[in-house]
DNA sequence: TCATAAATACCGACCGGTTGGTATGTTGAC
DNA sequence: GTCAACATACCAACCGGTCGGTATTTATGA
């Protein structure tokens, strides 16, 4: 009669744990966020938290593979995903990332670019995992460029995963901006141009006749 | 019979604070550097330290100033800046900001973009200072962006200042990726993508004839 | 011109608090 | 009784910042 009733009490320590260093990193930075900030906001004691996790860089590591998989839930069930055409998907992905612009910074700024600049030239570990996960999404987008780019411009000169890592260099660009203006409307233009330049680069003008 | 012959003995204190913190930062993140990190890099103590500066985050926004000064000079001495037609400075500019994209990740990185992506919550001030200093040099470029799109592209609905702070976003997001895959071609990668949008967005191809 | 006062530049010991991490329980399920 | 899952107490190192003191430069004024 419980495991599903217990509402907040105890959805397992280690994912609290993961979602409280989440939300705290997102915000202030990896440096900036101890220990102890972790296991506070997970209402959790530092027992708890070495239990789990040999050091803080191991829980970064985790909670950046953490990110990693919510993020590939929330693509995944997003409704642009059943689209038939891979182009209509790759600009329903864009739109989608352009959608979920809302709410506070920390709540859809991106975990592991926040971390891997901090963390990319101290620790190896943390920059390895970013770099994964980064690479794992960015290769899901580049599946459907590349359907695109089989079906609208076959003879592009540009790689379907050139343009997929580009799409992210766009996304983590628009958040450092939307933290410098303290909003997120400069975030929303910036996936505006990202979609006008697929857009471009798939339109039949652009491209030789034969 | 001195004053410019001791070398480096004491080339202003302040200054090789500021030089020091920027090299400091841009390679560990501003948390993650301690006044005694920059102080023994400077080659001087915390007196010196808190003789300068009210305090660490004041530091930080007079390095915000410094790299920005430096970044002015770097930009106006450029060759692409003799150049006449302002579509022309603007893809040189491009081109710039990739041929700079050379050596230790450190080396080319925005000190602001990273300064920023770890204070925005915590420091006002610091979030402030990045936010001017990005948004002076966007809209240097978005001079060039105004009078190539007067000359080229005047029916256009997309702004100057949007397409600058566009421009700044990509190379933020290019910093990013370089730091997660530590090495610099996908940086050079994300701008020439840059390029070809600007190229796309000033093509006569694309404007209605009337 | 030169003593001297006053400001500036810098040193380095020190402070209270915080850091990541450890060592040692305590508790409850199987 | 054993073992995972936590709590509690604690530690040395380090943190940003202060403070009293000392060189060095600059301003002053007779």
């Amino acid at each position: 009669m419980d495991g599903a009733i217990t509402a907040k009490a105890k959805p397992d320590a280690r994912k609290r744990l993961l979602d409280a260093a989440m939300q705290a990193i997102r915000t202030q930075g990896y440096s900036a966020t101890s220990v102890d900030d972790i296991c506070r906001a997970a209402g959790l004691t530092k027992g708890a938290f070495f239990h789990h996790f040999k050091s803080k860089e191991e829980l970064a590591v985790a909670a950046a593979a953490h990110f990693s998989a919510m993020a590939e839930v929330l693509f995944a069930s997003a409704a642009y995903r059943k689209l038939g055409d891979p182009l209509d998907r790759l600009l329903g992905y864009v739109d989608f990332r352009g959608a979920i612009l809302d709410g506070p910074i920390p709540e859809f700024t991106c975990l592991l670019g926040t971390m891997v600049q901090e963390a990319y030239a101290t620790s190896p570990a943390i920059r390895r995992a970013c770099d994964t996960y980064i690479g794992a999404h960015a290769a899901e987008v580049a599946k459907d460029i590349a359907a695109a780019k089989a079906l609208y411009a076959p003879r592009a000169e540009w790689s379907a995963e050139s343009v997929a890592l580009y799409t992210q260099a766009v996304l983590q660009g628009a958040f450092i901006l939307a933290k410098a203006k303290n909003g997120n409307a400069i975030a929303r233009d910036c996936v505006a141009h990202l979609r006008r330049y697929l857009e471009l680069l798939f339109d039949r003008h652009n491209q030789e006749e034969e």
